[in-house]
DNA sequence: TTATTGCATAAGTGAATGCTTATGTTATGG
DNA sequence: CCATAACATAAGCATTCACTTATGCAATAA
């Protein structure tokens, strides 16, 4: 199940700070080393863990590969939490009725 | 970092199962049990890792536990998703607005 | 009071996880 | 063509994790 790499994906800091990178715009590997204490191998991995759980997705570019947040691992946390929306706080109610629209 | 024990709690499958079952109506531990093949000392730990992680809450009802949705722990999610709706697909979209108002 | 039930905690174990170093592959620069 | 840069993969290792069995404790039942 998907669902289950998504939340094993997330459940590590670094990966979630590369995630939180990725979000501010798309980039190469190396370029998202900066700033992160991390080896190159250890970076490869995590992006490879993200990718696995559609969280992320790569273009290569000649030499590079270039990667992007992919909306597909986002959705699927959004239908994830939809599920339990009855237990939502209050302030955030008033989204069960667009989440009625979402599920069509 | 709540964030992170949310995370790592959620990226059990059983956790999750348990989880799932007490959105379906607060019960106690041992009533919990029954469908899922689990020991006591196993579900017990589990509840204690939902609990710290602010997914559950427990009321000791004289010589029983009843646990129960935390809706903490799910407005703790939606807020790191909110953090992303630049990337949320169309059909959620219309969510923004709504999130905006949950900033305040 | 005594036995039992509901639950938590301690300690040990095997598997999974995230890191490291080493190496391979492909593409660009000189 | 050759050196280098970007990236992936393999293998080994230490830590974490989810489980087990054993035990403890408090509350109800008998």
């Amino acid at each position: 199940m998907a669902e289950n790499d998504i939340f094993k994906a997330l459940a590590d800091p670094t990966r979630r700070a590369i995630f939180e990178k990725l979000a501010a715009g798309g980039m190469n590997a190396s370029a998202l080393r900066e700033g992160i204490a991390i080896s190159q191998p250890a970076m490869s991995q995590h992006l490879s863990v993200l990718r696995g759980a559609g969280l992320v997705r790569e273009e290569r570019q000649g030499r590079f590969v270039r990667y992007e947040v992919d909306p597909q691992g986002l959705a699927a946390i959004a239908q994830w939490l939809a599920k339990y929306r009855a237990y939502w706080p209050r302030r955030i109610e008033a989204l069960k009725g667009l989440l009625k629209e979402m599920d069509q």
